[in-house]
Formats: C-alpha cells, structure tokens, sequence
DNA sequence: GATGAATGAGACTTCATTCAT
DNA sequence: GATGAATGAAGTCTCATTCAT
C-alpha cells in the first residue's frame, strides 16, 4: 500500500464523512433547511471541502439518494432466482419490508427530489448512466412472478406488472400515509405487520370466490 | 350587490389569482424555485399584496395545496352510497382515475410538503382543523367496501382497509414511477388506461383459483 | 350652530382620535414599532384617514409630542407669579414632579426624536415657529429664581441657569436610570419621592459648611 | 506569530471595521436610517459580513454602544481612590467632562435603545450579564463621595446619590438642550465651560447660607 | 487537500403612502 | 370625508459558492 493509495483512501473517507453527514442532517432537518453550513459541522470539515469532493449541494444531495438504493436493488436482482423457494407470500412479503425501508427514506429525505426540477433532472440523467431505474426494479419483479405463473404459485392470467405496482404502490401509500398524518391522526396505526398484511391482501383479491357449484338453476338464472 | 359585496369579490378575485398563480408557478418550477417575486408577477400583483391575503409564502402554498384535494374528497364522500350500483369495479376505477389525478397534482405541486417540516406540521395541523385528512379518505373506502361485502360483491373475508392502501397506492406508485423514468425510461408507458388495470389486478388478486369444492367429482373434472 | 361648524368639529374629533390613538400604539410598542395600520386600528379608522389630516407619519408623531409639552409649559409660565408664596422647596418640587411626568413621556414616546433626523428637524421648525422650545423653560425658571434671589430666599451668588440644567436634568436622569436599568437593577428604586429628594439636594449643595468661627487658630492654619 | 492567530487578527480587524463603520452611520443618519446595506459599504465589506460577526443588526448596534461606554467606566471606577486628592471641584468636573461626551454619544447613536423596546431589553439582559450598568456608576460616584465626606470635603448630610443623579443628569440635560435647540436657538450657548459650571452649581447650593451661628454676635454682624 | 472568511445575489417580508370607489 | 386594497421601494437576513492562505 503505497502513498498514494492512502491519499485515495483519504479521499473517499473524507467524501464519505460529507455524505453520511449530510444524510443525518436531511434526516433532521429536511432537504429544504439543510444547509451546506450545518453539513459541513457535521462532518467536521470546512465547508470548502464540500466543493472539492462534489460539484455542489446538489450533487452532494444526489450522492445520499444513490447510498439509499443499493440494499433494495440488491435484493430485487436475487429476487427471480427465488422463484418456487420458501412461499410466494414470503418472498414477496420481504420485498414489501424493504420497500418500507427505502420509501420511508426516500420521503424524508428524497422528497426534494420533486421539489426541485433541476435535482430531478440530474438524477434521470444519473439513472440511464447507470442503468437503473425503476423499469429495472419492475423488470425483476415481473421475472420473479412470471417463474412462480410457471410453476403454477400465480394465477394464470394474472397482470403482473399491475401486482408490482399494487405491491410497491401500497408500500409508499403507507409511508405516504404515516407522515401525512403525523403522530395523532394514525388510520394505519393499528396495523402491526404492514408488509405481510398488503402482500396478503394482494394475493386474496377483493373479488368473491365464485359461485361453487355452477348448478343448472345457477346457469339458468344468469341467463 | 352592495358595495360591501363588491369589495368583498374583489378580495376574493384578488385571492384566487394569486392562488392560481401560485399553482401555475409551482407546476413550471417546483415548490423549491418558487419565489413570491415571480409568484406577484405572474398573477399581475406587486409582491406585497401577497401578503394582505396570506400570512406568509408557505400560507399562499397551502392554500394551493387544499385546492386540489376537494374534487377527490367530493368523489369519497359520494363513494359509500354508491354500493350495489353499476358493478365495483366500475365504481373503484372511476376512484382511481381520480387518485391518478391527485396525485399527479400532489407530487409536483405539494413534494415541498416532505422537503420542510415546518410545512408538513402546519398540513397537518390544519387537517386536524378541518377534520379532514387521509383518516377520512379510507374511513369512505373502507364504508364502500363493506357495504359492498354486504351485498355479496366483495369477498367475505378480505381486508379492505388494506386493499385501500394497495388501490390508492397503486395510483401513487404509477404517478411517481411515470415522473421519476422521465420521458424516456418508462416502464409503465403502455399501460393506457392505468386506472381500470389496477382495479382489475386488485380485483383479481394473484393467488391462483383454489379448487373450490375439493370433492372427487371436481377433482376428476380438472384431471 | 351650523351645518359647517358640524363638520369643523367631526375634523377636529377624527384628529383627535388620530393622535390618541398614535399616543397608545406609541407607548405599547414604541417609535420604532408603531406603524400607521396599528394606529388606524387603534382609531377605528381606516388607514387612508391619516393622510387627510396628516401630511405623513412624523406629521402625526409631532403632533402627539406637541401635545406632551403645555402642561409642562402651562407650568413654567405661571412660575415667576409664585415668588415669595410657600416655599422656594415647595415651588420647585411642583416643578421637579411636572418634569418627571414629562420626560417619562418624552422618553417612551418621542425617544424617535434623536433616531431620526429629520424628525428632530422638523420638531426644531416647528419650535422656531411657535417661538417655544427649551429656552423658554430656562427663561421662566431663572426669572423665578431671580425673583427669589431678590426676596432673599435664593442665594445671592448662585448659578441660576446652571441649578435648572441641575433640577431638570436630575429628573431627566432619574427616568433615564429608571428605565433603562429596568424592573431589575434599580439603583434609585429605594427613593420614595425623586422630586423632593433632587429639590433638597440641589437646595444644600454638597459643599461643606464653611467653618463656623473663624477663630485665629483657624486662620493661621489655612495660611 | 502563526497562521492561526493572524486569522484571529483578520476577524477581529473585520469586525472593528465594521463597528466603526456602523458608528459613522448611526451618527451620520440616526439609529432610525441606518441600514445594514449603508453600514456594510461603509466598511468596504459585504452585506453579508456583517452577519458572520454580529447576530444581527442590533447585536452590531449594540456593540457600538458598548464601545461608548469604557473611558466613562474607567474613569468612574479610578474615581473613589482619588478622594482627598486635587479638589473635590476639580475631581467632580472631571467625570462631568466625561459624561459631557458619553451623553453627547448616548444621544445621536443610542437614542434608539428607547425607540425599540426589544432593543431595550437585550441591552438590559447585556448589562446583567456584564454585571455594569447605571447601578455601578452610582456605586462608584457614592463611594467617592463618602470617602470625601470622611475627610470632611463634602457636607455631612448631603443627599449622595441625589448628588450623583444632579450631576450626571445635568450634565444630560446640557446636551440635551444643546441637541433639541439646534444651531439656532441656544439658550445654554453662552456657558463656556459647562462641567465646571455644573459642578460649581451642584457644591454650592441654592439655598442662602444660613446663619452659621445665631449667637447675638452673628446677627449684629449682619446688621 | 483543507480551510473558513468573504461574497453577493436574491429570498421573504414590512410598511408608509396612494387612489379609485 | 372616509375607505382599504394595492403598491413597490427598501429592509433584514440566508446561503451556496469562491479563493487566498
């Protein structure tokens, strides 16, 4: 390990420090009074030092938003092979868990996301240079429902694509939910096991079980 | 119309445009870039008027954002007395159009909500003055559901509370993908009537059928 | 009484109102804080109403500092007229307790004098023009003492101009300590009656008595 | 001398510059005109500078007034161990020569401590915290004349404190007058020396010297 | 590379004043 | 004469960014 090395370590210690920092101060106080000041306190670094390591606030604030993503890619890219293992409402169940965990985050702190034209821009541009996106969460999901349709654990004719966004949807519905209504106002309080709750309803349906036994009266009187 | 009435409209015409204003200024910048001088401009007032008919610049925002819920509100508010007529998934889907439309509005315009948490303690605190609030909009859904349960058109045992959270959040889910891909990267782009397909996927759900009677006879008939 | 005197009056009462309600939001809020919304408000007037009988805002501040000045001023005038009755103590206390109320007043309400210069300016005009101002206080106080100088109750040689800077600048000073010091430190607190006590002191001087025989002894060692 | 303390050295010549330059302005223009944009290019510095030494814009005027006040606090606090020194004339005319110049101060850049009463109270709460104020003053006046009193240069009786109000408030008054009359009218113009006049005034009394001895003897002298 | 004082554009807000009704 | 909504200049303060050390 020679100087050098080090002096690249160095580097992306420091720049690490400045997102972890940053990361907790949009936690506290918001993406729009975090200001570059109080990031820079937090890390313990000048704020000069900011701009050495990142365009600027902006591009910083993009860093936090990518740290963010990784564990729920991760998992959706395993997610297919998964496919006739364990339940379908097991492995869909921690899917909606870590969907939890990232939309929870993405509120507090990503919600400037969309406040911000500009961030938003950037942070397309950011996705198709990586490849990212959502299509691809929703490429994974779709794979993993289309193997379980195969092995006969869903339903035939089933819209996958439209369970994905069920799925997720109800996952940052309830985030959404949760803060809007604060402490006091809680509809979703009472509902101890979010996760395996939607997974659950999803897979029951709202429809009524069919007519058991498609008796000849039956027949007749829907005619 | 006396002159009492005619000042009081022009208060309220002055009112509205700047509401309106506000909107249209929030849609094209973002809630971050929006600024009270471009606001006044827009609305053809100097900038200190803004500030006879509204506290401060996060007043004038709320304000626009309590504009856009009404027409969704109106639609829950009719929702439970609906049951039995037309088929439920005429009546879920016209919800979902709606919700569509919210939230295509609340994700541009009222992202700012998350981003200050100020602003999101004042949402909240004028929701508990209002009594509204997302508790409502499910305790609509949720009184729809089970009277529809009643009449044998939703399954007996399903958990309605939870298909609220997946129908809502579906449509939220779809909104926030569509802006997040951008124009290019759209994995929900054909999709053409969003709405209609999410009622549809809930309806069905994605457990395949269960043999309904388990009994030879039934048995014999798959095989 | 006429149609016309009518309205003379209504002029007059709405001025009226002006200043005294001027004179409140003054004393609640201070110069600096008063605004013209507040006084309308506190007149029950709409706010236009003040520039029909006020060119502008420092027109009205005068107006209500003119209005501390003739009890003071009534004072003055009839001071000489009291040389010879009671006591030169009893006169000058009435004096020292007029000039208490006054420069309280003065202090809490026309402190904006010296903040802003052209406010003090146009006070000095306005004094030019009615041929008053601080030198025709000290005008009837010396006359005062001079009269008692010649009754023999005033010491032949004293300074008369310099004992009413003293007297009127003691009361002066005791608000200014007074308020500034604030309900906490108070090191005059402890003086029951501030006007007497300053009179007294002013009478006896802090010089010691000279000693009362000059004896030889005496004499010789000041030699 | 290292880096860090000429850095040291470049905060703290900012911040004079910018106490200075706030005092040309507040004299220039009066506490009421005086902005942060005129102070800031008046000390060839940004607007925003000034915000990185002073909390705000009344933190920064009060750090020019407590910049008036140390030559009158030395002073007074040297003055108890000058009893028996010089004269009691000429150690009193001394302090009245310093007051002379801190209320000539006081008045053109302090005046708007009354206009403002927060202004007013953070000063208080300033002097509490420092443990100064007009408290101490007095302190220091009395001690001196007590000490003056035990070597039997000041009356036995006298008032002190009375006397210390006479004095400072004379010498207030003066330039009150001074100020209020303006170039024209001056009804203290003619008094060359003013602190020792006050001074002389405040020793000698205005009572007629009382027959020392009202023996036969003294009477006939009189006669 | 790190520092942090300085920058300065621009944000929000206030308020004396005007004028059509 | 009275009204009060509208004005808009001016104020205080913030904060992302720069640059000499």
């Amino acid at each position: 390990m020679n100087e050098h090395s080090l002096k690249v370590r160095d580097r992306d210690e420091t720049r690490r420090r400045l997102v972890d920092a940053a990361e907790r101060v949009l936690r506290a106080k918001g993406p729009a009074r975090a200001t570059t000041k109080e990031i820079a306190r937090e890390a313990g670094l000048a704020e000069g030092t900011l701009y050495l390591h990142f365009a600027d606030k902006l591009d910083l604030i993009r860093a936090v938003q990518e740290k963010l993503l990784p564990p729920f890619i991760e998992l959706l890219l395993q997610l297919p092979a998964r496919a006739g293992s364990r339940t379908v409402e097991a492995n869909l169940t921690e899917v909606a868990e870590q969907a939890l965990v990232l939309y929870r985050d993405l509120l507090l702190v990503g919600s400037g996301l969309f406040a911000d034209p500009e961030l938003l821009e950037r942070f397309r541009a950011r996705m198709r240079e990586l490849g990212g996106g959502p299509h691809r969460a929703y490429g994974s999901i779709v794979a993993y429902l289309e193997a379980e349709q195969a092995l006969g654990r869903v339903a035939a004719g089933a819209d996958l694509v439209g369970a994905g966004v069920l799925l997720l949807g109800g996952c940052q519905q309830h985030v959404f939910v949760e803060q809007l209504s604060g402490p006091d106002l809680a509809p979703l309080r009472d509902r101890p096991n979010p996760a395996a709750a939607l997974v659950r309803a999803l897979l029951a349906g709202l429809a009524p079980a069919p007519p058991p036994h498609p008796t000849d009266t039956d027949l007749e009187a829907r005619a």
